[in-house]
DNA sequence: TTGAAAGCGCTAACAT
DNA sequence: ATGTTAGCGCTTTCAA
């Protein structure tokens, strides 16, 4: 059996409420009782029960975090960045995967029981449509990461991608590249990280006076390694000439680079290649990757900061959903030619 | 005000024990009565308050998992592992990060109260050393992963890292290398998986016959990417010739092999490379990186389950500790000649 | 400034 | 087969 406040309260010769007091620092405690308590408390290594805490309170000090996938590296590094700033304000993240798309089990994750266990979630939607929108209603603190859903009734923390992407294409325009080839493309998707990239590489093209080839697109459902690779095989086969290659994530153009060095395609020379994400992975490959730095650390920040707000009831619920965006930056390396 | 099973007694018209007996599937109900509080769950869209079952039952259904550092693949792609393992049996996993060899942080971790938050820790110590073994002695259950604080009192999953590093070490000289090179290791640890590793390495050597030049050992503290290209630098600087090198793990091998390449150096012609992990990363690179494979699945199944049983107390606390060996095998890939 | 007591929602021992 | 009830350890209202 552990200690509890009783045990102190009895030890110390005060009342329980005197003990809660001094543990929270709450309501006003004579020095010397407060001395005698803290004597006490450190006596019998008393530690306040959580639980009952959490019963009493409705608080638990946990947020969740719900992403795709860890063993990606941007969402990993992600993770890290929210536990980092969580923990800055006493709080502990509980991970949830999502895998890739799987609309059932990010319902089940928004509604199912375990919600209870976190004061809110931070969740990075991705196999819901919609028309799932509605449910995103769950009666506790969300915040949403990324531009899914967008008609949801949501605090949200996205990067620009629109303007991103389109910075990404540009830098690969002042190398002169005329034929840019993309991959990750979600064609027929309406919203989403692919959505507004691509439409970021269209306008940079346009602006640029470069022609869009469709040829030059290739799609990509699940944006992992492999698939950059199978990509960049795809693109290969269909015997076009590309001189510029945007890839809608590091994972992504480092599978595709891969690819293109297993043919003999040299980086930059032959194809710029520009990824998104900045993933440490991009600075030790050779050539090293040039990408978009999203702002991680940013987006972590702001989402931890959203969702303490409207937990804590800083912000109160009528207060019309915010949206903040992350600020973002092109990274130069070798593979454009960079350094 | 949520739902409470006082709400649903009181709706189904039974009572209160009765609606516990049914959510937890627990006692005898006719079938006619377990209808009806379903049905009345349903309708009033109850769910169990969790604070109130953990008090209750002293569980909170949440196991911690304490890493050194999420953003370093090995651990983003093992926490995945026990999340899915954990999950597969109804646990949710709270991940803290003791960010590499923070000896204090280890400590408070172990003993602060979060640890409140869950029923059990699955822990891989870094920066404690053996004189706080004694500090791992917290009273809730506890599993070790790794090698280090060898004198503790716990349960414990490993790899067989000796062997594995000389299996590593073999598939060098099977290739007719004679002067390989090693980067991470710790000389003057005593315990830890560079110890271990590094004693593979040399029992290999002299199995195979060949010397052990001390010139070609280059010690590394934190395994990072960029601290493997560091360390090869620094070999490279000393100017001693070698034809192979085992890196103890893939970031290190990844962060080298960058370097040799800028240095014009082909692997494996000239140096053929191993690592140690076989995180996702070395399927892609180029060469593709040969590498030890160290049972992730494995190691987070066991550690799940032992974990579980000392907490449901399958296992009693008076069982010795228990230590589990994940298999292992070696990955042979173009680093290393094979495809 | 401190104390007494109610009750958060649940489980489980006991009673029927 | 179902109902009653006593807490789990805490916070908090109210009273002293």
């Amino acid at each position: 059996m552990s200690t509890t406040l009783h045990d102190v309260a009895s030890h110390a010769g005060v009342s329980i409420k005197t003990v809660s007091n001094v543990v929270n620092g709450l309501g006003r405690v004579s020095a010397a009782t407060r001395e005698r308590v803290l004597d006490s408390i450190a006596q019998l290594d008393y530690r306040p029960n959580l639980s009952a805490r959490s019963l009493r309170s409705g608080r638990t000090g946990v947020i969740g975090l719900a992403i795709p996938e860890l063993s990606l590296a941007y969402f990993a590094q992600l993770a890290d960045a929210v536990i980092e700033e969580a923990e800055r304000r006493g709080l502990v993240v509980l991970i949830e995967q999502t895998r890739g798309g799987d609309r059932a089990r990010e319902l089940e994750l928004l509604r199912g029981p375990r919600r209870q266990l976190t004061d809110g979630l931070i969740f990075s939607p991705f196999g819901m449509t919609e028309d799932d929108t509605a449910l995103l209603d769950i009666g506790s603190p969300l915040v949403l990461l990324g531009e899914r859903l967008p008609d949801a009734n949501v605090d949200r923390v996205t990067m620009p991608n629109v303007e991103a992407g389109a910075a990404a294409t540009t830098s690969l325009l002042r190398l002169g590249r005329e034929r840019i080839a993309v991959i990750g493309a979600h064609l027929d998707a309406r919203h989403g990280s692919a959505v507004l990239r691509y439409e970021g590489f269209v306008e940079a093209l346009r602006a640029g006076g470069v022609e869009l080839h469709d040829e030059l697109v290739v799609e990509v459902d699940l944006w992992h390694r492999s698939n950059g690779a199978k990509a960049m095989r795809e693109l290969l086969s269909r015997g076009v000439a590309f001189d510029g290659l945007f890839a809608m994530n590091d994972e992504l153009a480092l599978g595709a680079l891969r690819v293109l060095q297993e043919e003999g395609i040299d980086v930059p020379a032959d194809v710029a290649l520009i990824g998104f994400d900045n993933v440490d992975e991009g600075r030790f490959s050779r050539p090293s990757l040039s990408t978009v730095d999203p702002g991680r650390a940013d987006i972590a920040r702001m989402a931890v900061d959203l969702l303490l707000e409207r937990i804590g009831g800083t912000v109160s619920d009528e207060v019309a959903p915010r949206e903040l965006r992350s600020p973002f930056c092109v990274i130069d390396r070798e593979s454009t030619g960079g350094d």
